[in-house]
DNA sequence: CTATTATCCTATAGATTTAATAGGATATTT
DNA sequence: AAATATCCTATTAAATCTATAGGATAATAG
C-alpha cells in the first residue's frame, strides 16, 4: 500500500509542476488545495527540500517551489526519497540491497526470483516517468 | 515492503510444490526447513487452506499439500490472498476498488495516474507467473 | 478404547511503522 | 519592530504486522 506520505507528497509536487509561474507557494495553500494535514505535508515538503527537489523561501511570499523542470524530475528518485526502495524485498534492491537473514541462498529462493520480476517491472514504470507525466 | 506472511506463504508454497510426492508435510518439516516460526506459519497455512490453495489432513502422517497443480496456481491468486490487493492505491484496484476520500476527480489525480500504470505492469508479471515458475 | 499426533481456531500480546500534532526557533519582508 | 512563513525536534496516537499461547478437534496406531 502506497504511504499518505507518499500520496501527498507526489500531490504536492505536480500541483508546483501545473503551476507556470516560478513564484514560491505556501504550505497552507498546498494543504487547502489538496485536502492535506498542513503540519504532515510541512514535514513532506521539509524532506523534498533536503533531497533537492525543492526550494524554499521564508518570511511573507515565502513557500516552495521546484528547483528542476518537471521534465527532468524522474519517478524513480521522487519514489525512492518519500517511499523507500522500490523493491519489495531488500535481497532485491539496486540501491539499498541487504541479505536476508532467514535464506541461505539467493539464487534458488523463490521470493527472489519473483520479486526481481516485479522489481523490473516497476522500475520500467518509474524510469518512464517524469514529474511533468503526471500534471 | 512485502510482509512475512506473503515471504513465508510464498516459501511454504515452493517448498510444497517442489516435492514430486503427493503426501501431507507436517508444518514442522516446512517451518524448520525454511527457517520460519512454526506458530506464524501455522496461521499462514490456515488460510491457504481457507482460500483453496491447500488440503490437509489431521493425526500422524497428516499436514499439508497441495490441491493443484503448481502450472495452475497463477500469483495474481497468490499474492491477493497473502499480501492483499495488488494495486497501491484503492482507487486504481480492481477487485478492491475504493474511492479515495480526499480526492475530487480520480482523473485528475496524478497519483492515480501514475498508480494505474504500476498496477498495470504489476499484474502483467504476477498474471505471467505460476506456482511452477518458482520452483 | 486409548494414547499419540497434528491440524484447527480464537484471542491476545508485543513490536514496528505510519500518521498526525505541538510548540517554539529562525529567517525574511514590510 | 511586527508580521509572516519556513525550520526543526520531539512526542503522541493510531494502525498494522509479527509472533505466541492454549486448548479443541480429528485421525491414526496399537
Amino acid at each position: 500500500m502506497l504511504s499518505k506520505k507518499t500520496k501527498y507528497g507526489l500531490k504536492a509536487l505536480t500541483f508546483l509542476a501545473s503551476r507556470k509561474e516560478k513564484e514560491p507557494v505556501q504550505i497552507a495553500e498546498i494543504a487547502k488545495q489538496e485536502n492535506i494535514s498542513q503540519k504532515f505535508l510541512e514535514s513532506i515538503l521539509l524532506s523534498l527540500r533536503k533531497t533537492g527537489f525543492l526550494g524554499s523561501k521564508k518570511g511573507k511570499g515565502g513557500g516552495y517551489y521546484l528547483i528542476k523542470d518537471p521534465k527532468e524530475v524522474l519517478m524513480t528518485d521522487v519514489m525512492r526519497v518519500l517511499e523507500g526502495p522500490i523493491a519489495m524485498v531488500p535481497c532485491v534492491s539496486l540501491n539499498f540491497y541487504e541479505k536476508c537473514d532467514d535464506c541461505p541462498d539467493e539464487k534458488s529462493c523463490s521470493v527472489n526470483k519473483l520479486m526481481l520480476k516485479v522489481r523490473d517491472a516497476n522500475l520500467a514504470v518509474y524510469r518512464n516517468s517524469t514529474l511533468a507525466d503526471l500534471v
